[in-house]
DNA sequence: AATGAATGAGACTTCATTCAT
DNA sequence: CATGAATGAAGTCTCATTCAT
């Protein structure tokens, strides 16, 4: 996994005293949402954020300023991170709507995207967005392009299978609420949900609107 | 609202000295559902909450022993609101199954239990269910209970509609998701949605999966 | 043992509710004896003790008013009863100074004197006798007497015996010394030495000093 | 002393902002010996003893993660020193018997060891042993060694003198006896006596004991 | 670029004491 | 005489941040 190039090995005799800038930055952003993960936002301290990069102390205010700062450099992290995941497949050209569409939902469970941990850290973002308006306007921003991208995608679904009766703008927002409501379980349930039992999901509900396009899967126990 | 009456008035000369124990809990519990929704579950301290609750720091103390003891009373709480809202308008016998399937989501949008300021207490604590397993427990428990009958309302819709293709279980976890997702949804974009969009939106998903059952709702703008 | 009777039967349906000034007040410094004894000093909370004499927070404060009135009633208590004990024996009238002297080393190893419990009450207060003037006061009081009526016991002996190298004084403050070294072991090494070990110590070294009055026991292995 | 030495004059414009793990640890020791012979072990706080040792509040958490962590290394300190004192002394080579006894009588009442600040910490401890069994754990070890080894240096006195009733186990508990009763005369009783005092009188002891070994000293008035 | 000792504000908690009942 | 809820000062400990090295 990628952070865990970044951390220097332990068993090394040395470790180099000194690197880049962005080297250092992103060592302590993954040490951040492992933390964030591990002992949920509340329990982040400083302390055991640069332990966990390995680092010291002195040098995470070094980067970041202040533990704020951090925090939120953390998330706008996870938020490009997803946004350029199904952007890049959004963008491959010549795609036909259906297939944008689910390009969108594969990156949104990509592994990367949607494992365990950076889902623990996006809900600690969300829980704490009432009280720190900086995080909402963040998560907005990413949200709202994809959004009106699925919205936009519904319209030439509909006009492609003349699905007269269905309001894309409608689809788009339970499509959004789906995708955190499954991510949700994925957190609160661990281990008991594969990406692809999402994704099933997600389908299902399409081939339920957009039966032209997509087709309801075969039964499965709903657990993966 | 319930805890605004037991908040004594500032202005009057004198409060009561002496309360039940029970008042005083609920008291308490209150002020920690404001709070944390006012500052987020890392924001929340004693001192804050206590002045909330317009009393003194040791009677926290005297009556939940510590602060996480008292959040968790708080979450279990809220869980039992919960269950009874929906237990309630759910056991009136003599109730269809669609009926039934309405009054578990009617309860889920009651707006003594899906107003903004219970939601952010809610994704509080699942953003921290990680960290801490009491929670996860807790919210596990209920969530549990209600599903179950979720997935026997359905069989009992397919048995009557003899929707051939519909796996009762799958629909019961899409409809969890779908609930959580459209909480999120009041959390981050607020005033925005109404409790019956998001009703209607329920509806609408559950007009694919039950046709003969449900009505889709004609086309609206999806905000409200 | 004295504090057991006075402390209500738990088991009992009902304990009566009022009872004489001097009984409470004795039950909480009984209750003290016992706190300090298995807490420490440091350890004793107005809580601890109120609860071990199965009484409300409040009542100690009205027989008491202060927590540092009880444990120097506590002490005063400790040292009434020590200085009851010895006097009691040794103002028997035609005792020989020997008898005397063996009535006042019997009592400071008397069961009801010097059980462990006891013992660690009065080195709490020994310890804290630098920062508490009061302790030491009480302390100093009950021991110059008994000391001073030692060394005019020696005195005596030195008359009857003629032991001309003999310094009255010098043997009295060792007595005390080794008195206060011996209740220290039995503080420190529970259930290693009996009371009779302990008195034997003593009457070895008066067999010593006075070797026409005392006789040396024979050999143990120390240990009792 | 040493602590002094440490200890940043104030009136100086700077005092140096960082130092060495080992002196920081021991300043703070330091202090906490100051602090508890001055307020007693009820009486002290982080506040105090940081005071004391003209440093921060947060930095003995540093050094010692809590307070009684910080009181048992203060312990351990007080018992090393003590241990090493008379093991010193004791090792030198080629002494006689007597003279190894005599050594470690002069280590108990050097002044290093047993000037009334130190003495009033180490009966604090031990009123505490009952309620902390680790405060005995350490007393226990060092007294013990140095118990077994009186035991042997009596034994040989035995025979080399052929003092066929003396019990060697008895006289070394009677002289642990005294150097604690003696101890707690000069807690109780302080500037009546001087070390010498103490010392006149276990030699005294011994003399009875072991007349062939040691003289008794001429009179004195007991009080020094 | 990096360290880690040091600070100090503020968090949680304890507890002697008060007081309405 | 008795209770126990309530207070609030003071205690211990945490932790973001600073700074000499």
């Amino acid at each position: 996994m990628n952070q865990e190039q970044l951390k220097p090995d332990k068993t090394s005799p040395k470790k180099p005293r000194t690197a880049s800038k962005e080297v250092r930055r992103q060592q302590l952003i993954n040490a951040t949402i492992d933390t964030i993960a591990k002992h949920g936002l509340a329990g982040t301290t400083m302390t055991i954020v640069t332990r966990a990069a390995d680092l010291s102390a002195g040098l995470a205010n070094f980067h970041f300023r202040t533990k704020q700062n951090l925090l939120e450099e953390t998330l706008r992290f996870l938020a490009e991170e997803h946004h350029n995941q199904w952007k890049k497949s959004y963008e491959k050209a010549n795609l036909a709507p259906k297939a944008k569409l689910l390009a969108i939902v594969a990156a949104h469970f990509h592994p990367k995207i949607s494992n365990r941990k950076k889902i623990a850290v996006w809900f600690s973002f969300f829980a704490e967005s009432t009280a720190r308006a900086a995080y909402r306007k963040l998560a907005d921003e990413i949200d709202a392009e994809r959004r009106n991208l699925t919205v936009e995608l519904c319209r030439q679904l509909i006009d492609e299978g003349g699905y007269e009766d269905v309001d894309p703008v409608n689809v788009a927002f339970t499509l959004e609420g789906l995708y955190d409501g499954l991510w949700l379980n994925i957190l609160m349930y661990p281990g008991e949900f594969s990406r692809f039992d999402m994704m099933k999901r997600i389908e299902d509900y399409l081939a339920l609107v957009f039966p032209k396009h997509f087709q309801c899967s075969p039964h499965s126990n709903g657990k993966g």
